[in-house]
DNA sequence: TTGAAAGCGATACCAC
DNA sequence: GTGGTATCGCTTTCAA
C-alpha cells in the first residue's frame, strides 16, 4: 500500500533551497519592490523548478484578500438547468479569467436565516455576485452589512431597497416599449400580458411599464388582459388560458419572460390555435431555448453574458477605487424578430 | 465617511465571552467528545448569540480538509451554455448541499500547462470532479499525482488511462443498442452515423459500439455512412450535408450527440427535406434541447443529474473508507421516444 | 474535562 | 535589499 503523504511544497522549502528568508521569497511571489532582479530571477527560477504553488488559503487568511468571485443566487434545486441564469453565469465565469479569480457558488436559503453577509465573512469573501434577490424577505440589513464590512458586490437586477449599490439590469422600459411598438406596427390593439414573479424587480418593474406603455400607447385598456405569472415555464402554461378564455380574446401576448411564453406557447398549440395567426406571441429575455421552439420565439434580448461580466467589473472597480461610490448599470435590450409574431 | 472595520468575530471572542479556552470552542464546534453537556450547551449559545461563524479558510488550512467540491472542466468560453454540462452541474451542486459543500469551478488550460494536480494543492482542494477529460495530452502524470497525494476524485465519463479511478459514465453501447433497435423496428436498414469527439471517452466508445452493432444486427455496411463530428451543434450541420449527398442517401442518420443531431436537423430542413418522413432523426444525451425542437427529437437519455451527483458521492465514498478502491459506475440509458423518428 | 502551546502557509512590518 | 518575527483563525496534541 503506498502512503506517500507527501508535504506540498511550501514557500520556506523554496526560501530554503534558495538560501534566503522566506520573507523575501514572498517579496517575490507578490512582484513587489525592494528585491534585487537577480535575487528575483534565481528564485523565480527555483520556485518553477520545485514546481511551488502559493497556498491561496493561508494568502487570503492574513490578507484578508481573496481571489475568488462569489456567486451567490437563491436556492432552487434547478437554478442550474434554468438558461437564464446560466448565460449571466457564462458572463461571471469570463470575468473571472479576465481577472484571474475562481468561480464559487453558494445558495442562499433566506428561510434558514442564512445570509450574503455570512457567506462572506464564512468564506473570507470579498466580491460577491447576488443574483436575483428574493425580497419575500427584507435584506436590507443584510446589505448594510456587506457594506459596513467593505465586501464589494454587485447584483445583478436591480436593487429594490435604499441603500445605493452597483448593479447590472436591463432597461426594461425600453423593452417594453420595443416590444408594444412592433406589435403595434403589426396591427394589434388589444395585447395580453403575462406578469413575472412580483417579488423580484424585473416583474414589477416591467410590469409597470406595460401599464403606462399601454396607456401612451393608446392600446386597449382592459384589467383581464393581465394575468400574474412568476416568470417560470409552468406559470405561463397556467396562465394563458384565463387570456384565452376572456369574452374577447387578445389578438398578441407579450410574456415578461421567454419561460412564460414557451409555456403559453404550449397551450396555445394544445387548444390547436395557431401562433401568429391566431395570435401572435412575444416574449422577453432571449435565453436559448427561444432560438429552439416551433415557431421560434419573437423576443426582446437582454444582453445576459455582458450583464455578468459587467457586474463583476462593476465590484472591481469598487475595490480599486472605494470612494468612486456603486454604480447603476442599465444596459440596451434588443429586439429579436422570429416567427412567433 | 463611515470607516467602521469590524473585526469578524472569531473563536478567541466566543471563548472570552464563555470564559473558556478557545480550543474548547473549537471541540465544540466541531461535535467532538471531552466536553461536559453542560459547557457545550452554554458556548453554542453564546456563539449563536454573537453570530460566530467559524473561518473555513482558517480550518481548512490547519486541518487540510476543505469544504468544498472542485468542479474541474476543460476550457471553453461556453461551457455554462452547454446544458449537457449544466445538467451535470446540477446534479453536482445537489450533492454539494447533501454533504454540505460548496461548489467551486475551475477551467483547465492543458495548453497552458495547468493540472488537476497544481489547482488541488493551490486551493487545498480534498474532493475534485473532474468533467470531459481532453485526451489530446497524456493525463496520466497528473492522475497519478492526485492519487499519490490521497485527492479523492471521480471523472465524468471514463477514465481512458490505465489507472483505477472512481468514473461515472453511461452504457455507451447499451444506448447505441436501443437506438438501432428501434431504428430496426422502424424498418431502416441504411443508417447513417454521425461520430462524437475523437479526443473524449464517449466519442469513441459510441462509435465502436455503432460499428460492432451495425454488424450484428445486419445494417448495410458503408464506410461512406459514418462521418466525423466533435459533439458541437456545427459539426453535426457541417456533416450532415455529406450523408445527404450519398448516392444512396441513408434513410435514418443516428447522431452521437443531440447537439449534433439538432445541427442535422438545420441541414436537413433546410434542403426543404422532411423529418422523419424523408430521413429519420435520433440524437443522444436528451439535453434541454432535445424537447424544444421540431419535431420533438428522438434521443437516448443519460441521466446527466443522477451522474453528476453520483460522482461526488463516489469521491465522498473514497474519502470515507479510503480501503475500499475506485469504482466504475456505468448508469442505463433510456429511450426518449419524441417526433424525429 | 479543560486549557496552554504549537503550528498550518502565507503576508506585513520593522529592524539591520 | 534582506531577514526575523508577529500574526491571521483555526485544529490538535499534551499536561494538568
Amino acid at each position: 500500500m503506498k502512503r506517500v503523504e507527501k508535504r506540498s511544497i511550501t514557500i520556506k522549502d523554496v526560501a530554503k533551497r534558495a538560501g534566503v528568508a522566506h520573507s523575501t521569497v514572498s517579496l517575490v511571489m507578490n512582484e513587489r519592490e525592494h528585491v534585487s532582479p537577480k535575487l528575483r530571477e534565481r528564485i523565480l527560477k527555483i520556485a518553477a523548478e520545485m514546481g511551488y504553488q502559493p497556498n491561496m488559503l493561508a494568502r487570503s487568511l492574513i490578507s484578508k484578500k481573496s481571489s475568488t468571485v462569489a456567486v451567490v443566487f437563491p436556492e432552487n434545486p434547478h437554478f442550474f438547468t434554468i438558461t437564464y441564469f446560466l448565460m449571466l453565469i457564462e458572463g461571471i465565469q469570463n470575468a473571472c479569467k479576465k481577472y484571474d479569480r475562481v468561480l464559487m457558488f453558494f445558495s442562499l436559503d433566506q428561510t434558514k436565516g442564512e445570509s450574503y453577509y455570512q457567506i462572506s465573512r464564512k468564506w473570507l469573501i470579498d466580491l460577491m455576485v447576488i443574483i436575483n434577490i428574493d425580497y419575500t424577505r427584507d435584506i436590507s440589513r443584510d446589505i448594510q452589512d456587506l457594506k459596513n464590512n467593505n465586501i464589494c458586490f454587485s447584483v445583478i437586477t436591480k436593487y429594490r431597497g435604499k441603500e445605493k449599490v452597483n448593479s447590472v439590469s436591463v432597461d426594461n422600459f425600453e423593452g417594453v416599449r420595443l416590444a408594444l411598438e412592433y406589435l403595434i406596427s403589426q396591427g394589434h390593439r388589444r395585447v395580453g400580458y403575462i406578469s413575472g414573479n412580483p417579488n423580484s424587480s424585473d416583474g414589477p418593474e416591467r410590469l409597470r411599464a406595460f401599464k403606462t406603455l399601454s396607456k401612451q400607447l393608446n392600446l386597449e385598456q382592459d384589467e383581464e388582459l393581465i394575468v400574474y405569472g412568476d416568470f417560470t415555464f409552468e406559470s405561463g402554461e397556467r396562465e394563458m388560458p384565463k387570456l384565452l378564455d376572456l369574452k374577447k380574446r387578445p389578438t398578441a401576448v407579450f410574456a415578461a419572460s421567454d419561460y412564460m411564453a414557451i409555456g403559453a406557447m404550449r397551450t396555445i398549440k394544445a387548444r390547436g390555435l395557431s401562433i401568429p395567426k391566431d395570435i401572435a406571441l412575444i416574449g422577453f429575455d432571449n435565453t436559448l431555448e427561444a432560438a429552439y421552439v416551433e415557431p421560434g420565439l419573437t423576443t426582446i434580448r437582454q444582453p445576459l453574458q455582458e450583464m455578468g461580466e459587467r457586474a463583476v467589473d462593476l465590484a472591481i472597480q469598487s475595490m480599486r477605487e472605494p470612494e468612486a461610490g456603486p454604480q447603476t448599470l442599465v444596459l440596451k435590450p434588443e429586439f429579436i424578430k422570429r416567427q412567433s409574431c
